[in-house]
DNA sequence: CTGGGGACGGGGCCC
DNA sequence: TGGGCCCCGTCCCCA
């Protein structure tokens, strides 16, 4: 019997698929152990040597390195031997499972592959077919039943039996570790994703450059605004008093001043403004009448009326 | 103090 | 994935 049957921690919130992946994963890095201590002896030849002389797919596409493997989304540009970790890996179970060397319980010298296969695969119902009989229960919770875990993440403190487990962990289920992917190496903001953070990194680099007083901006549209200052160009006019703007959000601050009605309203006194920064004001003033006179309760928050 | 304009920043959406 | 655009917002200045 396998002498470990309990030390691989699956992370409740990954997906069968990722639970699949972890382990194949996982399995992979024992057989290139396997491998690599074995003598080839024809007689005794192991299972693994068998599903590696007997590839097509093996020779169909080179040998992928240690690093691809053991972190295949990441190096993504190396597709083709992501394809092959993952078609190797697929071919080596059906290997297992034909020649039912799993199924043997004396099998002294099977490999580690089939001692891992026999421990993770009744998590995976779409292979209950020829692991069912050794029971699992249910995934066990990580923080309570950490047995010879070895790989522990950094930013959750979650433990991993493998690396592979861990890994999978960090580069899609760890929240802390994906914060930290897309956090911004000039200050200390953090983003869900690598466009956002791209997009902010622009404020620090400024890209864009006018050609007339040199100054900087993040984005091409706010230096074309700013290029209307030496220009004079204005091509958002009010359609009430026919004035233009060389800036949208200050003719639709201007409109404003048309409406009897402003958009922004205390809510205690019913003034109304035209812009938030002057409502906020009138909160400023609204408190500090506030502090000095307990007696005029206006508390204005900002709430559109419109 | 208030109202308004000018200039600009940043997130999100769409193509 | 990147650019264009929209929207909301802020800050500063001036009358």
């Amino acid at each position: 019997m396998s002498s470990t049957t309990s030390n691989i921690v699956e992370d409740e919130t990954m997906t069968e698929s990722d639970n699949r992946k972890s382990f194949l994963i996982s399995n992979l890095l024992s057989a290139e152990t396997t491998l690599e201590t074995e003598d080839d002896e024809d007689e005794n030849i192991s299972i693994e040597e068998k599903c590696q002389n007997n590839s097509k797919l093996h020779r169909a596409f080179p040998r992928p390195t240690s690093t691809s493997m053991i972190f295949p989304r990441l190096i993504s540009t190396n597709d083709f031997s992501y394809l092959y970790y993952l078609s190797y890996q697929y071919f080596t179970m059906q290997m297992l499972k034909t020649s039912q060397i799993s199924s043997s319980p004396s099998s002294s010298s099977s490999s580690i592959i089939n001692s891992s296969i026999k421990k993770s695969l009744p998590s995976t119902p779409t292979s209950s077919s020829s692991c069912s009989s050794s029971s699992s229960p249910s995934s066990p919770n990580p923080t309570t039943s950490i047995i010879n875990s070895r790989y522990q993440c950094d930013g959750c403190l979650k433990s991993y039996s493998t690396f592979g487990g861990l890994s999978k962990h960090k580069q899609f289920h760890c929240i802390a570790q994906i914060k930290k992917q897309f956090q911004c190496k000039f200050c200390e903001k953090t983003y869900n994703s690598l466009g956002a953070l791209k997009m902010h990194i622009r404020t620090h680099t400024l890209p864009c450059k006018c050609k007339i007083c040199g100054k900087a901006f993040s984005r091409p549209w706010l230096l074309q605004g700013h290029v209307r200052t030496h220009t004079g160009e204005k091509p958002f006019q009010c359609e009430i008093c026919c004035r233009a703007f060389a800036d949208r959000s200050n003719l639709r601050a201007h409109m404003q001043t048309h409406s009897d009605i402003k958009k922004y309203r205390c809510t205690k006194c019913s003034k109304t403004f035209s812009r938030m920064s002057l409502l906020n004001k009138h909160t400023e003033n609204c408190l500090q009448q506030m502090t000095t006179n307990n007696t005029d309760d206006c508390i204005s928050t900002a709430t559109f009326s419109i």
